[in-house]
DNA sequence: TTTTATTTTTAACCACTGTTAAAATTAAGA
DNA sequence: TCTTAATTTTAACAGTGGTTAAAAATAAAA
């Protein structure tokens, strides 16, 4: 049911309605269980579902699926820094490790990791009740050529990639400079810690970033 | 499933039958649900039942319960060492853990404990073939007063209790020497620590120890 | 506008795990 | 030994979460 809910408003961005077809393909299961499950979360009031429409959470379903994106990065987190994953593989881990993890737990853990604000990906952690931070960052594919600034997350679920962006310093944190962008959607070359690397389109799709726009404005 | 043959390998020592109603009332789930379980369980070779007798585990499933055990023990160790809880508290939360750990993670916790042998409790880990390794230990009460050794496990599950024994010092390695012991069910005088305890029966029944006679034997 | 294709929902079913109430069996007491 | 009490099992039901096959609604094409 969290589960649902957690979907739900990952699919809700941008979009007022989600189908829950998409749900269903997402979550692995077949569309009737969606169905199912999607008019019981309709019936206790935590979304509101609109037959051959779609669906749309309630403030007491997001706050319900907050809470479980805040534990899931904090199982991530928990991942690779206590548990030594890398932050490639620890997606699906976390799914599997969440389903034991009560209330003491969340804030033992919450509390060792020193409350991160992120998770290895850099997405934000939501707070305990229940609010999404604002990282104020942007698509890197918006960002003018010249600009600096630092990663701020990798939006990206296929492990190999997430695998060699680790592998080349493309991760949350590290500082960047965007040398040049090649025209319809060529490679970038971005300077990343003294290294030069030029990356596809398709890497530089899953990047958001924080930065200051180039430095000659005059 | 697993809590079920578990529980079985628990409550079977000594006893060569196990009450299904006793399995129930240690799960916490009504006789009936336990006797479904046991015919399952009976129906896939793992225990075999004799109705209105009991229930008696199987090799296949005396595995199947070791390695649900060895999981469960490991969870523990890794509450106590790197978790920060304590002793008392580890049963109902590893418990709750249990859930959420997969092979990759229980391998990836035992070697991050260093391929611990016993739980916080002193009760040792199953090997990961499914065996059980022995001891060697004796209960405290049949130790005769003079012998020295040390202490190998507390069999205890009040958390109370575990709480006050571990702030005494009575903890599994903890050397002591058995220094009387009254007759009736009395109170023992225990050295633990250059500190000397005194015990009453109830607690000194969850004791298990390695010890030697005493040093005057002849 | 009517037909066709796609999407979404309903219907009917299965498996698991729990429940309470009643029946069957075993154990204990008169 | 017979009756009564306790234990154990069976029966019937509930809730969750999954499935496939068919029906309904919407979107697209002729």
């Amino acid at each position: 049911m969290r589960d649902y809910l957690a979907e739900i408003y990952r699919l809700g961005h941008g979009k007022a309605w989600v189908s829950n077809t998409a749900i269903a393909d997402e979550l692995d299961v077949s569309s009737p269980a969606a169905v199912r499950m999607v008019r019981r979360l309709d019936e206790l009031g935590l979304v509101e579902h609109v037959p051959y429409q779609g669906v749309k959470l309630l403030k007491t379903g997001e706050k319900v699926a907050l809470l479980s994106i805040r534990r899931h990065r904090l199982v991530e987190r928990f991942l690779v820094n206590q548990l030594q994953f890398g932050w490639h593989e620890v997606h699906d881990q976390a799914d599997s490790l969440q389903k034991g993890i009560n209330q003491i737990l969340e804030d033992r853990i919450d509390m060792l990791m020193g409350y991160p604000k992120t998770c290895p990906h850099g997405d934000p952690i939501p707070t305990k009740d229940g609010v999404m931070p604002l990282l104020g960052d942007k698509p890197l594919k918006v960002v003018p050529p010249g600009s600096r600034g630092k990663i701020s997350r990798v939006r990206e679920r296929h492990e190999d990639k997430l695998q060699y962006m680790g592998s080349i310093g493309l991760v949350p944190g590290a500082k960047f400079e965007l040398i040049s962008r090649a025209p319809f959607d060529g490679p970038l070359r971005l300077k990343l810690d003294r290294n030069e690397q030029v990356i596809g389109h398709e890497l530089a799709s899953s990047i958001w970033v924080i930065s200051k726009p180039p430095i000659a404005k005059e």
